[in-house]
DNA sequence: AACGAACCCAACCGCGAGGCC
DNA sequence: GGGCCTCGCGGTTGGGTTCGT
């Protein structure tokens, strides 16, 4: 039996990679850049197979990777990625900028794990582990109680279910954008690079759709970088490599600002719908989530510790999850997690299954046609006054969606790039 | 100072998805 | 349509380092 080498040939190396082993990869992917990486052991002279170097290459040699300690931010975020996403490392990785997978993955193995282990909560569910649902059956608190865990945790897993959808089409748009900003800028560049347009619809759309949450590769800023360099001028490059290489909260808080500017009155408070982050969290975190999480306001310390009672947590528990209320609630999540429709947006709250102010998972017609409405930006005609953009940001109520192939075509239903303002620069 | 235990993390492995022929 | 290939992902390993006794 046996594992089958991962390389059929014999006389690779393996093991650790020496400085010299290191820098002919390096000299190589400079040069060459990686493209098929079964060939290129053999053309960089490397003893390794294709697989080693990539992943030498992607968890440890590239040049946009941050080394060194998580920031307390850093571990706040990963700790709520992984309670809406699970073990996808990957995923996680996109929303912590010059992080990998690798190192995220052994970072939560090596400390989150154990840290909230030792806090007594269950790192796979996040809960806490005295809480378990149904616990006994039929002693302890009772039936009240138990339904009450039993609500939190459908909540939960609807919550969850709806924001991974979230966040992956979320980066899918992102990157789609950027793609297609990339293809209309070669475009425009090698066409008319003395004359650019005053306008860049494509710029501009996919600009403002850049994800929040997403980040850009080093190969995909240094590309864009480049490319603006060449239509529009060193400056605008600059501006554009610097928001690339901003972290995505940062380049979010830009983004809503230069919004802010160009739409006036046309945008939404984010802190006023902050409800939603605040409730999330707060269902994150003590899975008690009442209809009182759903008021504007962000939750302040005397309600957390209220509604958090029946949990005889640890002061320390609670001190630390306070942090991390706080953070979130002081921005630290993308605000982009509060682009929920707000419950009155719904024909009726009758059709809310949960005190959740979002559409169930079920209102829409399959996991698919989720992603795709998530994508779906409303066009910028249908915000005509503040109140409406309040209620309607970001995902239209799933009424509104018909059929699959309705959604389908919603996919490009965000802003027309005319509706911009003319004097929109790039 | 020496030794074993615990920890850390780079690297490996198998698997599945997607593209290509 | 099916087989092959490449790539990326998540789980796991094991060697080096740090800590505790």
């Amino acid at each position: 039996m046996g594992r089958s080498p991962c390389c059929e040939k014999d006389g690779l190396k393996k093991g650790p990679w020496t400085p010299e082993e290191d820098q002919k990869l390096l000299a190589y992917i400079e040069q060459h850049g990686h493209g098929c990486w079964r060939s290129l052991p053999a053309k960089a002279g490397l003893q390794r197979c294709g697989k080693s170097c990539r992943l030498r290459w992607t968890n440890y040699l590239r040049p946009d990777i941050k080394r060194g300690k998580f920031s307390l931010q850093e571990e706040q975020t990963i700790i709520q990625l992984h309670a809406l996403l699970g073990n996808r490392w990957s995923a996680i990785a996109t929303h912590l900028p010059k992080r990998t997978d690798n190192e995220i993955k052994n970072y939560w193995n090596t400390h989150l794990k154990k840290r909230l282990a030792k806090m007594g909560i269950d790192p796979v569910t996040h809960k806490p582990r005295s809480d378990a649902l149904g616990t006994g059956g039929g002693g302890g608190p009772g039936g009240a109680a138990g339904a009450q865990h039993a609500r939190a945790a459908a909540h939960l897993s609807h919550t969850a279910q709806w924001e991974s959808a979230r966040l992956e089409a979320e980066a899918r748009l992102a990157r789609e954008a950027r793609l297609r900003a990339l293809a209309a800028s070669a475009a425009s560049a090698s066409s008319s690079v003395s004359a650019p347009q005053p306008q860049m619809p494509g710029h501009a759309a996919a600009h403002r759709l850049d994800s929040p949450t997403s980040t850009l590769s080093f190969s995909e800023s240094a590309a864009l970088a480049s490319v603006l360099q060449e239509a529009h001028g060193a400056a605008a490059a600059a501006a554009a490599a610097a928001r690339a290489a901003m972290h995505p909260m940062q380049a979010y808080e830009v983004a809503c600002k230069e919004q802010q500017q160009q739409w006036g009155d046309h945008v939404v408070d984010v802190a006023d719908a902050g409800f939603a982050a605040a409730g999330f969290t707060g269902l994150l975190l003590d899975g008690s989530l009442s209809q009182q999480d759903l008021r504007p306001a962000t939750r302040n310390d005397e309600d957390a510790a209220e509604a958090d009672a029946g949990l005889q947590e640890t002061e320390e528990e609670k001190n630390y999850w306070d942090s991390i209320m706080n953070l979130v609630n002081s921005s630290s999540l993308p605000t982009s997690s509060v682009a929920v429709p707000a419950a009155e947006a719904f024909p009726s709250s009758a059709s809310l299954p949960t005190s959740m102010a979002m559409p169930a998972l079920e209102a829409y017609s399959s996991p698919a046609s989720l992603l795709t409405t998530t994508v779906a930006m409303p066009a910028l005609e249908a915000y005509s006054s503040s109140s409406s953009l309040q209620t309607s940001v970001a995902m239209p109520a799933p009424e509104a969606y018909s059929s699959s192939a309705s959604l389908s075509t919603s996919v490009v239903a965000v802003p027309a790039p005319e509706a911009y303002s003319p004097a929109l620069e790039f």
